[in-house]
RNA sequence: GGCCCCGUAGCUCAGUGGAUAGAGCAACAGCCUUCUAAGCUGUGGGUCGAACGUUCGAGUCGUUCCGGGGUCACCA
C-alpha cells in the first residue's frame, strides 16, 4: 500500500473514532507537503471544518493528535497551519521501505491481472520511409505497452501496414517510368528511401504533365483527372485488384524494400510488434457485417447502390460504409479489422494509437460498431496524440519539407559521440562500446525528447535547434545512472558493506527526500498506465535524477560521516539508479554503466 | 459554420479545486586537491489569452468571447 493510500485510510479511521461517523476519500484531501512547510504528506481540512463544524486549528489538533496515536511507527510529528494538518513520516518507516526494495527490479510493477491488451501503433505506408511523426508514434506506442505491462497486462503489440492502395502504385508507376531496373543494392540505398524517392519522382512528373495540360488550355480540375501519369496509376490499382500478376509481382518486390528498411530503423530505435496485419489482407474484412446491418436496418442502401449509416442522433453525419460499385472504404476494413482483433486475441481492451487528425473516424468507427451491436465498443479506446510540425508548417514528404526518421537518429547519435569525446570520461573504450554508448544516448536523448510532453499536444520541431543533452534531456538521468554505477564499483572495492540496520540514525533532508520521492513510484506507474501517458514517467524520473543530483553534490556516499550512513546511503544510491533504470525501460531508453 | 484539442516566464513544457504558480533552455554570478562539472548553488524574468460566474478557496470547474490548430470524402 502506498504512502499516500495508507494515510488516507488511516486520517478515515482515525476520524470516525474521534467524531464516532463514517467518513471517506472523498471528505478530505491528501497532498503532498510544499517544500517550505515541514512535513511530507497533508491533510487538507477545509472540507473537513464544514461538515464537523470545528475550527481548522482544533481540529488539526485533534486529527494529528490521534493519528500519531493510532500509527505510532509510521508517523513521527505533525504540525497545523491554517487549515493544513502536515504529517511527518517515520525515519524507521522510510529505513524499513529502503530495506524491503531496495535491490527489487520489480519494486513499483503491479502483479499480473489477467487482462489482455492490445496496442496498435506505427502503421506506415510502404511508398516512403518513416519520418518525426512517425517517430513520435512508434515510442508513444511502444512505451504504453510496457507501462501496460507494469501495470500488470498481457499486452499484444500490432502493426497495420498499409501497403496498398493508390499511393503505393504511385511509386510503382514511377519506379517503372524512370528507374531502369534500378534497385535498392544497385543504388547503395536503404530500400524505404529508395521507394520514396520514386514517390518524390511521380509528384513531380505528375505536376509537370498537369501544369502542361493547363498551358493547352485545360482547366486545374481536368488536368489533374487526366494526366497520363495518373490515368496509368489508376489503371494500376484496378489491376493490381484483380491480381494482374506482373503488378502484383512488382508490387511484391518493391514492398519488399520497404520492409527491408524499416527493419532496419525498427531494430535500430527498438520497437517490435507481436503481430503485423497487413492491409492487402484486410481490406475486404468487414463486408459481411454491411449485410447484417442492412438486414437489421441498422444501415440502409441510397438508391445509387451506396450503403449508409445514419448517426444524426450521436450528433454526427451519414456515413458511407459501402461504395456504389460496391467497393468497401478505409472505415468498412476497420470494422473488420476490429471485431478479427477482439475475436482472435480475446481482448479486454484495444488500443489506437494514431494521430489526433484521425479523432473524427474514430469516432465514427466506435459509434457504427456500438449501433452494430458488437459487444466490443466500449472497449476500443483512441490514444491520439498531436502531429510534429516544423517551424515552417506542416511536414508534407511530398514537397520534401520532412524532417527523415534515420537521418534524425544519424544527427542525434552524432551529438553524442560529439558531446563525449570532448569531455573525454571514456577513452579507454573500444569501438564497439563507444558504438553502443552513442547509440544508447542519442537514441535516449531523441526517446526523451519526444516522451516528455504530453501526448495529446501537438508539438513544434524546429530541425535548426538540436535537441540539448543537458537539464531536461534523457542524457541528464542517463548521466545521473552512470554517476551512481560508479560509486558502486568504487566501494565494490572496499571492504565488504556490512549488513547492519540502517535506521537507527536521524535522516537528513535530503535523504528522507529521496526516500519519499522513491515511494512514489508505484503511484507514478499507475497513473502514467491509466492516463496512458508517457510523459508523467519522463517527468517523475527527471526529477528523482535531479533530486539525486542535489544529494550527491551534498553528502557523499563512499565516505560518508559512519558505516551505518554509508550503508543508508547505498541503498538509497542502488534503490535511485534501480527506480532511473526501470523509469528510463518504461520510455524504451537504456542506461550506460559509464558515459 | 458545427464538433474536438490547445493558450502558463523570451523559448520548450510541468502543475489530482488548496498554502507565496514551478522546471529545463537562454542571460548573469559562483562551485572541480574528496564518489563522473552531461553536474551543483544562486540572481533576474508571470495581469496563468480576456471577462463574468460557482466556491471558504480557481491556472485547475462552468458560460461567453479572443487567438492558434484539427476535423466534418464514394482519400487512406
Amino acid at each position: 500500500m502506498s504512502f499516500i493510500s495508507y494515510i488516507q485510510s488511516s486520517a478515515i479511521k482515525s476520524l470516525t473514532q474521534l467524531y464516532g461517523q463514517s467518513f471517506s476519500e472523498n471528505d478530505f484531501q491528501v497532498n503532498e507537503t510544499k517544500p517550505e512547510f515541514e512535513g511530507d504528506y497533508t491533510i487538507v481540512l477545509f472540507a473537513l471544518v464544514k461538515t464537523l463544524k470545528k475550527s481548522p486549528e482544533a481540529l488539526g489538533k485533534e486529527l494529528g493528535e490521534q493519528i500519531l496515536k493510532d500509527h505510532p511507527d509510521f508517523f513521527s510529528g505533525y504540525n497545523v497551519i491554517k487549515g493544513f494538518l502536515n504529517l511527518t513520516i517515520a525515519d524507521q518507516q522510510l529505513s524499513l521501505l529502503l530495506q524491503k526494495n531496495y535491490g527489487d527490479e520489480n519494486f513499483g510493477k503491479k502483479a499480473a491481472n489477467h487482462k489482455k491488451v492490445m496496442v496498435e501503433y506505427s502503421s506506415p505506408n510502404t511508398n516512403k520511409p518513416l519520418h518525426l511523426g512517425h517517430l513520435r508514434n512508434n515510442f508513444l506506442g511502444w512505451s504504453v505497452a510496457e507501462i501496460l505491462k507494469a501495470n500488470g497486462n498481457e499486452v499484444v503489440k500490432t502493426s497495420i501496414v498499409n501497403d496498398r492502395g493508390i499511393h503505393i502504385c504511385k511509386s510503382m508507376i514511377a519506379w517503372q517510368m524512370f528507374a531502369h531496373g534500378e534497385t535498392p543494392e544497385s543504388a547503395h540505398k536503404k530500400g524505404d528511401h529508395f521507394v520514396g524517392d520514386y514517390y518524390v519522382k511521380f509528384n513531380d512528373e505528375y505536376k509537370k504533365e498537369v501544369e502542361e495540360l493547363i498551358s493547352k488550355g485545360k482547366s486545374k480540375e481536368i488536368a489533374e483527372k487526366e494526366a497520363p501519369v495518373m490515368k496509368k496509376t489508376q489503371q494500376m490499382l484496378l489491376d493490381w485488384e484483380q491480381a494482374k500478376p506482373e503488378v502484383r509481382e512488382l508490387w511484391k518486390t518493391m514492398n519488399s524494400w520497404v520492409y527491408k528498411g524499416f527493419d532496419e530503423t525498427y531494430k535500430r530505435i527498438g520497437s517490435d510488434f507481436d503481430k503485423t496485419f497487413y492491409e492487402s489482407d484486410t481490406y475486404l474484412l468487414g463486408k459481411d457485417f454491411v449485410k447484417e446491418g442492412l438486414e437489421k436496418n441498422i444501415l440502409f442502401r441510397k438508391d445509387d447502390g451506396s450503403v449508409w449509416i445514419d448517426l444524426s442522433d450521436k450528433n454526427l453525419d451519414e456515413k458511407l460504409v459501402l461504395r456504389s460499385d460496391g467497393t468497401s472504404v478505409y472505415i468498412t476494413q476497420d470494422i473488420g479489422l476490429a471485431q478479427q482483433k477482439f475475436e482472435e486475441y480475446h481482448l479486454d481492451k484495444s488500443i489506437y494509437v494514431i494521430g489526433d487528425e484521425q479523432l473524427h473516424h474514430m469516432k465514427v468507427l466506435k459509434e457504427i460498431i456500438r449501433k452494430l451491436g458488437m459487444p466490443f465498443a466500449d472497449h476500443i479506446f483512441h490514444l491520439s496524440y498531436g502531429m510534429v510540425e516544423l517551424t515552417t508548417g506542416k511536414m508534407k514528404s511530398r514537397e520534401g519539407t520532412v524532417v527523415d526518421a534515420d537521418d534524425f537518429i544519424d544527427e542525434m547519435v552524432a551529438t553524442a559521440e560529439k558531446h563525449t569525446e570532448e569531455l573525454g570520461k571514456v577513452n579507454d573504450f573500444s569501438k564497439e562500446e563507444l558504438k553502443e554508448l552513442y547509440e544508447i544516448l542519442g537514441l535516449g536523448a531523441m526517446k526523451f525528447y519526444l516522451l516528455r510532453v504530453d501526448p495529446k499536444k501537438r508539438m513544434i520541431f524546429n530541425p535548426e535547434e538540436s535537441i540539448d543533452f543537458h537539464g531536461f534531456t534523457g542524457p541528464f538521468v542517463q548521466y545521473t545512472y552512470a554517476r551512481i554505477q560508479s560509486i558502486l564499483r568504487k566501494v565494490s572495492e572496499q571492504p565488504a558493506i556490512s549488513n547492519q540496520q540502517t535506521g537507527t540514525g536521524k535522516l537528513l533532508p535530503l535523504e528522507r527526500q529521496l526516500m519519499i520521492m522513491l515511494e512514489k513510484y508505484e503511484n507514478i506507474i499507475l497513473d502514467a498506465g491509466e492516463e496512458m501517458n508517457p510523459s508523467i514517467i519522463a517527468n517523475y524520473v527527471f526529477n528523482l535524477a535531479k533530486l539525486y543530483n542535489s544529494f550527491y553534490a551534498e553528502h557523499s556516499v563512499a565516505n560518508a560521516e559512519n558505516e551505518e550512513k554509508k550503508n543508508l546511503r547505498l541503498s538509497i544510491s542502488v534503490m535511485t539508479s534501480g527506480v532511473i533504470k526501470s523509469g528510463l525501460q518504461l520510455l524504451g531508453i537504456k542506461v550506460p554503466e559509464r558515459m
